[in-house]
DNA sequence: TGGAATCGTTGGGACTTCCCACGATAGGGT
DNA sequence: ACCCTATCGTGGGAAGTCCCAACGATTCCA
């Protein structure tokens, strides 16, 4: 039987074969490596990049799906290294109000040309459109796993 | 910057997400507990069943992308579990020859069982045809990135 | 026959992921 | 005003994974 079910199998080999590119492509950012920046950082900076207001620790846990233990050393990382900055909420004194440096934002965008190299390393053999197609499914696939936060 | 390139991202969730969801589902099968099966081998298992013919750890370990010294301890597991078997190739006796035992495939079809559960899970929210094309594209991807073996 | 290469294996180091528990702060009920 | 509970960030540790460097045994090549 032919059943399609191996998929989940090629999904997770397929986000292995990224993350080890990624990583061999960051060995190569001097910049990265002399900031002491860990994998996990880039992440951190894109979901603060994109979040509409500054987002605490746990909506960065969550919104990144790893713990909130973990979000921490990652956080120290980048605050160490200038890029993100950790401000009290006035608001609400135990979350942290997270912003990015300038210098996180431009930390950012070489970030994303490093994963852009990766991508086009990695989707190589997809024409324009299926790119896209598949960009577009695996949005769909993450947002449906992961109910985004309303206006609480 | 024309295209999203954090797709890279996605994927690389995505991959997590499965195996998450994979090892959780595995927590519950109390068979596979009980044998000792570590989640990698389901890919070992998979792998000796797709190849041609009797496969070396070696093979298997480019096959699956891994370190042979990794799939040591995954053979070891599997063969003390009594679900495959290591012969020495004859021809060449530095090399195994890894074949199935009869509950080795009762196993693997099982796993498959699990995984299709897994799949059905992380890719609900697709329709038939968007599932049906993102495996495709996903083995495009793979065969792209791990030229098959052509002696078949 | 001798040297180089390959296979399986061992060991270990660096890293990630996950879970539990703790102080500090906030909220809700009486 | 008080407790009781929940949440946020944090620390520590267990378990697992990935990757590299070696080593005997075996094979291949000149």
């Amino acid at each position: 039987m032919e059943a399609p079910s191996p998929s989940v199998l090629q999904i997770a080999r397929l986000g292995m074969v990224v993350k080890r590119g990624f990583g061999q492509a960051m060995a190569d950012e001097t910049w990265a490596q002399d900031a002491g920046l860990r994998p996990g950082c880039f992440g951190v900076l894109r979901a603060i990049s994109t979040a509409g207001s500054p987002p605490s620790q746990r909506e960065l846990s969550e919104s990144l799906g790893m713990d909130p233990s973990d979000v921490v050393g990652l956080v120290d990382v980048l605050e160490h290294a200038g890029y993100v900055e950790r401000q009290r909420d006035p608001g609400d004194r135990r979350r942290y109000a997270l912003t990015l440096t300038p210098a996180g934002i431009r930390a950012h965008d070489r970030f994303l040309e490093v994963a852009e190299t990766v991508a086009d390393s990695v989707f190589g053999a997809l024409d324009g459109p299926e790119r896209a197609e598949l960009d577009r499914v695996l949005a769909k696939l993450l947002q449906a796993h992961e109910p985004p936060p309303p206006g609480s």
